[in-house]
DNA sequence: CCTATGTATTGACAAACGTGATTTCAATAG
DNA sequence: CTATTGAAATCACGTTTGTCAATACATAGG
């Protein structure tokens, strides 16, 4: 809004050190580290991270009702969490008859193990 | 309330396959469940992800006020950020006169990863 | 002392989160 | 058909999160 402008004070350092090396910012890693961080979100809580864990070890399709009793949580607050799972990509779901099967897709977690690493 | 009992139906199971394979309950996994979760959440925030991803690619001890220009954030936000970065012990800082330095502690990391892989 | 500068903390607020109770849906058994 | 069962969706709630504006804190230079 206004337009008068001012001779800025010219950034007075207080002394001779530069602040620090300059560093070069990965532009690139925008939308990765959105990625990323959806995957680490979904992991970052411990009732998401155990699902995960026994899915893994049991590397075949695990029943919910199953998983529920794991937990001292309500079916809806497992099934909310599986969700969420699902959302971020990471687990796959399944339905046979009455019961719904849950996996994890390997492949989801690959990206972040890569960065990590 | 009710003290009049049911005589439970007796859970009649649909058909005659049982829901799924037992699941055996790693409750060892409890505790490193809620570190490794802790380490996750930290990292479930794109611009904590790519904080720790500049440090960790400059291995070296990264000044405040190279790391506020990198994003469109103020710069109270940013100090937020590293804060709980720090508490998940993801960074350690240090001060030099009127400037701070961060650095990733390499080591916080690890656990996640072998998790992961 | 006083002033300027880099960083951290506080206060406020909307948005998202984790949870349980309740309800809805889909599918099977009778 | 009706009744029952497993799972998901909806509603409600208190808590946490991400953000900025404003402030406080520390240090360095005059």
């Amino acid at each position: 809004m206004a337009i008068d402008l001012e001779l800025a004070p010219k950034t007075k350092r207080p002394a001779g050190e530069p602040c620090c090396e300059p560093v070069v910012y990965p532009d690139v890693e925008r939308e990765q580290a959105e990625r990323l961080a959806m995957v680490a979100k979904a992991l970052g809580d411990p009732i998401r991270l155990q699902l995960v864990d026994v899915l893994r070890k049991h590397a075949g399709k695990v029943c919910v009702c199953e998983l529920v009793p794991l937990f001292d949580l309500s079916q809806p607050t497992v099934s909310h969490h599986l969700k969420k799972l699902r959302e971020a990509g990471i687990v796959g779901s399944e339905r046979r008859g009455l019961w719904a099967y849950y996996y994890v897709i390997p492949e989801s977690l690959e990206e972040f193990s890569a960065w990590l690493s």
